[in-house]
DNA sequence: ACCTGAACACCGTTCAAGT
DNA sequence: ACCTGAACACCGTTCAAGT
């Protein structure tokens, strides 16, 4: 063994972080651990730890991945140049559920895992949230007085259905599934569209 | 040793709660295990375990007693039979943000620690978060045709404050501190209540 | 330079053994 | 009945040893 070479060191960044979000998808973060993906990528635990600087940083690398997928979502369910901007940004909270829905384990692991040191987070990392918000200030900016209140709005509405989310999918509000929950961000964008004019 | 009868079986679940309540608001959750909380309380890890199911267990009374500190906090400062409901909302919304900052860690816990076993949360925990939506609730009963209605705009708003918070504190939202967070929930609520008219 | 595999420290959890 | 403490299985992480 050793010096095996049959993988650059991005393959195997690539090939670890594919294997930890097939873990985590199947069967949860609790039966995500470094031997079981050293496994099933045919390496040993030490060749993670030449890849990644820890669990941690493997970690942000999965969030990473989950990010990239949410904003393709976004992209491809939401139409582009929509002068609504109400049925606009109803459509981003829907499809925003519905990923949120059916990547529920990578989804939550994006939610729960909380990187701890909130100011080294890279500049990489935090350009894919950067782009999310853009997409719903997009549709803001043509009724605001100022680009700083149309930031301001968006954070609050991305926020705000990010957290109507978060509690109904995981059983907080007495509803089940994801069309209730998107009943709600609809109501909720009506209404902060009509308080908005 | 064995059968020193000290505390009552009780009085060990009160005890290991506040233990664990206080190392995890000093220290953090990664800092918390049985051990340190059996040699906190002057037992050892067996008799956690005779007093609790798992630390799953454990953990949703840590969650109980944040609940009810938080309820407490609300009820402390939140007036009564306000007139103005906007004006009412955004103070529940205030306390409820500088909890979370005072809090941090044991709210930290309270928001990412998910009980994955949604269905079997005892009736005495459900209660809990119950009541926190009937505070919000009982300003929006007399502005809306329906109960049903209220309850709705209950569930928004709260979830809404609530995600409003946990990205503001966590420094997703490019922002720092709890006032900036108060800032946007403020215009949150007015924005909806106004829609709501 | 890259990879192995054994070791270390530390967990949650269990349970036979004591009183 | 209550409590101990040692044991078990498992984890993240390290590192000397191999090629």
């Amino acid at each position: 063994m050793a010096r095996r070479k049959d993988h650059t060191r991005e393959e195997l960044k690539e090939m670890s972080v594919v294997s930890a979000r097939k873990i985590i998808a199947a069967q949860g973060l609790s039966n995500l651990n470094m031997r079981r993906i050293a496994g099933d990528i045919g390496y040993t635990v030490g060749t993670l730890y030449n890849v990644f600087e820890d669990m941690d940083d493997l970690m942000m690398h999965i969030n990473a991945a989950t990010l990239d997928s949410l904003y393709a979502a976004l992209e491809k369910d939401v139409p582009q140049n929509d002068k609504n901007a109400t049925r606009a940004l109803k459509r981003i909270a829907k499809t925003y559920i519905r990923f949120a829905e059916e990547n529920f384990n990578l989804w939550n692991v994006l939610t729960n895992y909380e990187q701890m040191t909130e100011e080294d987070r890279p500049d990489w990392y935090m350009e894919k949230t950067a782009r999310l918000f853009r997409m719903v200030e997009q549709y803001l900016t043509p009724l605001c007085k100022s680009s700083a209140k149309a930031e301001r709005s968006a954070k609050i509405l991305w926020a705000s259905v990010h957290g109507i989310c978060v509690l109904g999918l995981n059983g907080r509000l007495d509803i089940a599934g994801a069309a209730p929950v998107q009943s709600l961000t609809d109501t909720l964008i009506e209404n902060y569209m009509k308080g908005l004019k």
